[in-house]
Order: structure tokens, then C-alpha cells, then sequence
DNA sequence: GTCTATATATAGATAGAC
DNA sequence: GTCTATCTATATATAGAC
């Protein structure tokens, strides 16, 4: 799964052959399917493996105290993998925009799910930051990630996450924390701009 | 051409056949190789087809008097090809996606250059409204843009795109005027808040 | 310049020895 | 449960009649 997952993610599910999977993996073709009946099995797994490494990310995060730091950890945490993202953009994003092209199989649905996954999650910590729409906040977070990492990977530039990770930072220090009740501790600033 | 075009947005260019590309154009298969010699010479012009469309479009926007205005008209155009990009995702984002996965072929960097061509127009725009940091601005907004065109695909909710498209426009009306003598119109506001 | 028939390569999947 | 050999389907690309 592991091999699954690191070879869709370069090569693209469609360029992936069960050779190559099989090769990362050390294991002569057909033994895979003993394991995984077809290759739609595989893109499968390689798209639980995602999900279960963006657990661990979040369960790491829900350690902090507080929802504001998750979330600049969060973006901290994305920009420091920019080189990756550079070469082959957001894993997850990538397949779901590829998987999304089919019209059967269903796996389509499946890579759906796990950027609901993050969305929820990131919704989560706007709501408990008192925001009143967590929803739209989390879509906005999610979709400037998934767009800045497709902008990095096609004109190949690391400083475009770097960037955009900063302009991150600084929108997420600027919403106001309703637990303070001396108002908010700098002026709002808008993306872009946060300088 | 602009079978192509279609084609390899809606199947993504790996699943395209050069049959399926044939077919929508109604030629029988052999005549396609008189013109393209190989498929990535076809892909090559649905990505060159795609660059025609954007050209047309800033064409049509250049028009416009007001460089805000422009980049609002921009915005309200993503939004109104909201259905064909929660279906099918942005067309040269999710090409562009698919092509960098390669390493040989040079496909990928042409590619960017599509993109590059967005990017440097609305750049451009900012430039015009004379903001300090026009680059990256312009890749705010066409990351915005491509992030949530890859959301509303893979969530296939095309409430995505209204929702952030307000917001777009709210931040972009937000931004100071240089031409103005008193003031901005209104106070700044923060992505996901503008309302 | 248009079209049919076909060659060639490769990938998904399976059979069956071990 | 592991591995080799092979079947089968399909897609790119070409040959050659018209």
C-alpha cells in the first residue's frame, strides 16, 4: 500500500502500471493479486494510505491547545513539503482531479471523501475559533492549499507555497479570537496583502 | 482541435483514445495521424486550444476600462462555467496536473506555460490598480480559482464555486484604490469574511 | 487528402507450478 | 502464500488502396 501509494502519487494512477507498483514494492507482479483483486484495489489503497497519513497529521495537530495554532501548523506543515507538492502537487489532490475524469468504478467518489476528510477537520477548528461560517472558511483554506500546490507543480516554483503559505499565516493571525475580550489583536488584512 | 480539446478535458488526456478524440471530431481514425503524428502532438493542441480560449477571453475583458473591473468580470465568468468545472475541474488546471506527473516529453512545461499566460495577465491587472505586489496577487487569485474548481470537482458541489466567487469579488472590491484622492471605498476584509 | 486494415507494443489479469 | 509464464484486450501507429 505503501509503494501504491508513493508511485500513484508520482507517476499519476492512469501512467501507473502493476509493474511498477510491484517493483517498488519488491515483489514479482503477480503476487499483487493475491492481494488486490484489480488495479482500481490498488488506486484504492493508495487512497486509504493518504487518508490514514492525513490522520496521524491531524491527530498530531488536536494535540495542540489551541485551534488557531493547528491550523498555522497545519499550513507550516504543508509549505515545509513544498519540494514534493513542487514535483508531483498535493497527493491527494492530484488523484482526485484525475480520478474525477471516470464515469464508473466509483473511485471518483472515493478521493472525494478524503479531502472531505481535511475540510471537516480543518471546519472544525474555524467553529471552535467561534467563526461564523467554518464551512466557507475551511473551503477557503483547503482550496488556496490545493491551488497554490497546482500553481507550484506547473510552473515548478517552491517560492509560490513559500509565499502563499505566508499570506496564510497571517489571514489565520488576523481573525479575531472570540475568547479575547479586548477585540482583536491586529487589524484585519486581506490575502495578498498580509504584509 | 477543439475535439481534442474536449475530449482530453473531460477524459483527461491518458484515458483519451485517439479513437475517442476521432470520433468527436466524426473522421475515421488514420485520417488523425495526417495531421498529428503522434498523441502528444494532439494533446499538445487541446493545451494550445485552451491557450486560444484564454486569449479570447482577456481579449474580450481588456475592453473593460476599469483593471477591477476586469479581474471582477474574470471572476463572475469562473463562476458561471461553474457546471462544466464541478463535472470536469478547470481545463488547463487539470491537464496541467495530469502532464507534470511526466518527465520526458516536455509536455508538462507547456503546460505551464498556459497557465503562466493567466497568470501574468492578471498580474498585469494588479500591476494597473497599482498594488505593491502584482505577482503575488495575481497567483492569490488564480490559485484561488484553481483550488476551488479542483474542490466543487472532487466534493461535486457547485456551491463551492458561488460561494468563493463572492468572496473573490468582495476582497477584490476591497482593495485600494490608487486612483482614488480620499481613501478606499470600504475597510479591508479578510478571504472567507467578506460579507 | 481520406479511409480501411493491420502491425506492434504493452498492460491488466490469470493459470498453475512450487 | 509466492512466483513464472502466458493469455487477452486494447491502444498507438503504419501501410497502402482509393
Amino acid at each position: 500500500m505503501a509503494a501504491a501509494a508513493q508511485v500513484v502519487h508520482r507517476q499519476g494512477a492512469e501512467r501507473t502500471t502493476i509493474a511498477d507498483i510491484a517493483r517498488a514494492a519488491d515483489v514479482p507482479v503477480g503476487n499483487v493479486y493475491y492481494y488486490f483483486k484489480t488495479k482500481d484495489e490498488l488506486v484504492k489503497a493508495a487512497l486509504a494510505e493518504h487518508a490514514h497519513q492525513l490522520e496521524l497529521l491531524t491527530g498530531e495537530l488536536d494535540r495542540l491547545g489551541d485551534p488557531r495554532e493547528r491550523l498555522k501548523r497545519l499550513v507550516e506543515t504543508w509549505v515545509s513539503q513544498r519540494d514534493v507538492a513542487v514535483r508531483y502537487g498535493c497527493p491527494t489532490g492530484t488523484l482526485a482531479s484525475e480520478l474525477d475524469k471516470r464515469d464508473e468504478g466509483g473511485l471518483d467518489e472515493e478521493a472525494g471523501r478524503v479531502i472531505r476528510l481535511l475540510v471537516d477537520w480543518v471546519a472544525g477548528q474555524f467553529a471552535q475559533l467561534g467563526q461564523p461560517d467554518p464551512e466557507g472558511l475551511a473551503l477557503t483554506l483547503v482550496g488556496a492549499y490545493q491551488g497554490m500546490s497546482l500553481l507550484a507543480n506547473a510552473l515548478r516554483d517552491p517560492t509560490v507555497m513559500t509565499r502563499q503559505g505566508e499570506r496564510l499565516l497571517g489571514w489565520l493571525g488576523s481573525l479575531p479570537d472570540p475568547l479575547a475580550t479586548d477585540g482583536p489583536p491586529a487589524g484585519d488584512s486581506p490575502p495578498g496583502e498580509g504584509r
